[in-house]
DNA sequence: CCCGCTATTAGCACTTGGTACTAATATCAG
DNA sequence: CTGATATTAGTACCAAGTGCTAATAGCGGG
């Protein structure tokens, strides 16, 4: 027997949330109520009935599948670019991010930002990574915005080969220095993998 | 006027693959025929009502979502590991990991795989990445698989620290190399941000 | 021109998982 | 005991179907 409404209508949120396929019916037995009572909980909670919930998990589905596509091919967005010069991008951190014990941004997306936009600033159709040094100065958390400044601090034509600087701050602070050494593709494809 | 029934059925599996969430109602109007030979087609092709094809991609969002926590927390499948020791990791690198222009794989993934790696051995339940060098040796293309080995190879208690290198290889080529200082956390949350 | 065949359309009963609403009953507090 | 709140019951109705039967349309052959 459960007790009150306020603990019953919790749980039933709870419920809810780990399965939003599960039907008035169900939760009425699980909790030991008429369905209609589950149906003014629902209500009172404004949770919508279950065929709309599951739409919009699968509405949320499709559109991420439309829109994550593109986004893949730079991480964060670029807001500034001059060509072989500097460029500027920001990417907001998001709960799928971090870890989840500490909140702390995985270092892959620190990076991934730095290194698409040492690759975007490549005035060549193709580049890659060669060699990379990194540091991780500060802590990102969920919800904070991470500003990644490039630079191309040396080049060596001759060499097919470029240096790029980039610095990721966080409200002004410095949370990432990454130096990428990167590679002119002309017509071959050797030389790295990123 | 459409022509034939095979051409209309054609038309109505790509019309409801692109958009699941149409009805029958609808598409009767799109094809100009009765709902009633909208469901004959439907039956035809086994192509289940709208409610049943929304729960569909609902449910594969959800498992996905469950999975991909896991997945996500460690890049690459872990399949050996030796705490504070070694371990080693596959990742199969899909059409989704490359840049579509030389089909390359990205640099970032190459390092999330090695990264996380780092982090999993690390007998610790928070370590974060302070400093990295990462060589790409070989470019690595879609379909083929990495195998990250990593290795401890010195530990600086005293300071929490600890340093990992990993050598990814594809069919026993090196294609890529990464060191890794990584800090264990103890209670802190200050070090870095991977 | 009618026969047979497929394709299409129509109509009805029924299903799920609800909403919206009304009304009765239970429970508890003052 | 009275009132307020909570719960249950019951009805009509809805969307988007399934399942089934039956009527009709269109066309090709003989």
């Amino acid at each position: 027997m459960k007790r009150t409404k306020r603990e019953r209508q919790t749980a039933l949120k709870e419920s809810i949330n780990e399965n939003p396929f599960v039907t008035d019916e169900e939760l009425s037995a699980e909790f030991d109520v008429s369905v209609q009572t589950i149906r003014l909980d629902r209500m009172e909670l404004s949770i919508p009935e279950l065929r709309e919930r599951i739409k919009h998990v699968a509405v949320r589905t499709f559109e991420d599948e439309v829109k994550s596509l593109p986004i893949d091919e730079v991480i964060g967005e670029i807001i500034d670019i001059e060509l072989d010069e500097k460029a500027i991008s920001i990417f907001d951190v998001k709960p799928e991010h971090v870890f989840q014990r500490n909140q702390i941004a995985r270092g892959h997306h620190l990076f991934a930002q730095a290194n698409s936009l040492a690759v975007a600033i490549m005035n060549e159709d193709l580049a890659l990574t060669v060699k990379s040094e990194l540091q991780f100065l500060r802590p990102v958390k969920a919800g904070q915005r991470i500003v990644a400044k490039a630079t191309v601090i040396d080049r060596q034509p001759e060499k097919n080969r470029a240096f790029v600087k980039v610095v990721s701050t966080v409200d002004q602070v410095t949370v990432f220095i990454g130096t990428f050494e990167m590679y002119r593709m002309t017509e071959q494809s050797e030389g790295e993998a990123g």
